[in-house]
DNA sequence: TCGCCCAATGGTATCGATTACACGTCGGAC
DNA sequence: GTCCGACGTGTAATCGATACCATTGGGCGA
């Protein structure tokens, strides 16, 4: 039973018509009148509906944002820089955890569309690659973050990867290392190609004699094996590049069970900076990804399709090298 | 210009009304009809309007969810144990990131009253100190998260603290050790004071000889301080009691920087059982919140509450200690 | 003094769905 | 054969706010 624009009405005296021009800040509202309906709406501590608002005005505030997993340390950045964006534009952010189930995600954004959400924001990769068609025809405002469709017909936040794999291999390269170890991640993002790729390339501009040596590994779990067979068949000097920052401490723990010193004997390098890499004992080596921005940016990029600009392709971000005590001259 | 209820009944030679009974389920529509409405919809890709429902029934199915900032780690799983208990009844969260900005706080409660939700969960310690009576007169279901108000007018979700400091002291006195620190949180926060009462109590308990002195330190940093004044006067062994992980971590730290081995010399142990307590070297022992069933919790007292239960009190949740390799025997 | 214009305000349709009520039809029971 | 009830369906009010259109009244110029 809360109060309504008519309750305010009648303790003012006035029609509806006109509380509803005060509450727009109309000017055609004569001073008397004005008070008279602002002392009611404070009397009756009355708050607009923003339901009844959105029915008639078509459009409700509210953002959607898939995420794969908000307990992966990589989301909660992206969310904060979204939700920054979103309350400033007077915007909300429904939150949807797709707790790593494909089912979900789409189920989710049946439910965002349900809603009438004014755009949605989806940084979750098994999505991606399972619906492409249904993303592509999505009648609703829609950024990608951290994943691309092949064409580029939805709009996508990126980082460097390329980039960023160019600048881990240069950065132990510069070190002396010339045996390098890629810990990768699953074939079937693209980002982790892309790392490769960047990697290869470094490693061709640097002229020297270079050996690169690609295993599996996603994962804090996998990580580890990874650097324990390689640790099993390789001596120090070295160094592993990891795919990303999880893989690259699941490795640095391996390596340190096995009396492996780090960065002394092999150097460790990751990718993502997630709050984590700063905690590590030493400090993790790694290319920083700027979340909050990708976040921001994807909100941003929301409030342009909506305002009828094209946005065509990928906006692509720059990446970081973040030293900290991981990597290390190969002696 | 989505298709409405109107469109698929035109579609479908009956009126908006018998649409709308095949909606619901309802049994009172004759299979022909029934037949021809779902095959409008299908073809349409009719989908009702979450809004125009929500008017209606005076229900949004939408939570509020205040968190004072998803970037600490403690609140992810706080955050996803809401997300689902809420996807499980049918409802949606809406994300709002405090940061950590008490004014941002209260003006959330007033966005959230407008857009309708159906209720508000609070994990946003802040807020509490500065605004109890606005809460206590809250005019929708609320729920407080590791915050409780005095009187227990709004129902709170809390771990059981003094439980937890109890336990913490309980397993270094166990280990042998018998001059322990706290380092202690903000004065302001009930939970502080809390486990500090519990790790008084282990000691009373123990009935031994057995020293406590108490520093401040909360966070990362000031943790890190607190260890190195007490490093810069005390001789090992002895064990630190930090009022919650961050600070355990970045005492740790600053007993590695001083050559001070963890656990051989210096024991320490933490609370919350934050993800990054895992993957420290050594592990962080520590004593676990079950956060994630706080969020769920704290959800379902919402339903609770929203189906006219009186829930009174605090409802307390147990803690686990979980041991890692930073507590060790005092040699 | 008359008429015109503009400011201030009210009445009401509208957004999209739900649902109480009314109506027509058909079958069965007496 | 008539009456009653159940069933299927449509009409229209409703939820709360907005905006278009109409109306009123006052001031000012001719």
């Amino acid at each position: 039973m809360p109060v309504t624009i008519t309750d305010v009405a009648a303790r003012a005296g006035v029609s509806s018509a006109t509380v509803s021009r005060v509450l727009q800040g109309s000017p055609r509202v004569s001073r008397a009148a004005l008070e008279r309906v602002q002392a009611a709406i404070a009397e009756l501590e009355y708050r607009p509906s923003g339901v009844a608002r959105s029915l008639r005005s078509q459009q409700t505030g509210t953002l959607g944002l898939i995420v794969t997993n908000i307990t992966n340390p990589f989301y909660p950045e992206i969310v904060r820089g979204a939700e920054d964006a979103a309350q400033r534009m007077g915007a909300s952010i429904i939150l949807c955890n797709a707790a790593e189930d494909p089912e979900r995600e789409i189920a989710y954004l049946d439910l965002l569309l349900e809603r009438r959400v004014d755009g949605v924001i989806v940084a979750a990769g098994g999505l991606t690659q399972r619906h492409e068609d249904f993303l592509s025809a999505f009648p609703s405002p829609l950024v990608l973050v951290n994943a691309a469709l092949p064409g580029g017909q939805v709009p996508a936040v990126l980082s460097d990867d390329e980039g960023g794999g160019r600048a881990a291999a240069a950065h132990v390269l510069e070190l002396g290392h010339t045996r390098l170890i890629h810990i990768s991640g699953p074939e079937v993002r693209e980002a982790v190609s892309l790392r490769l790729d960047g990697v290869r390339a470094a490693i061709a501009a640097a002229d020297a004699d270079v050996t690169l040596e690609v295993v599996d590994g996603e994962g804090y779990l996998a990580g580890g094996l990874a650097a324990r067979e390689v640790a099993g068949r390789l001596r120090p000097p070295y160094a592993i590049i990891a795919h990303n920052d999880l893989t690259a401490v699941g490795a640095m723990h391996a390596l340190f069970d096995l009396g492996i010193r780090v960065p002394d004997e092999v150097s460790v390098i990751g990718f993502d900076d997630i709050a984590l890499a700063a905690f590590t004992n030493p400090g993790l080596t790694t290319i920083a990804q700027d979340k909050y921005a990708m976040g921001h940016l994807a909100v941003e990029t929301i409030a342009r399709l909506r305002s009828g600009e094209a946005v065509r392709g990928d906006q692509v971000l720059p990446v970081r090298l973040v030293v900290r005590g991981s990597t290390g001259p190969a002696h």
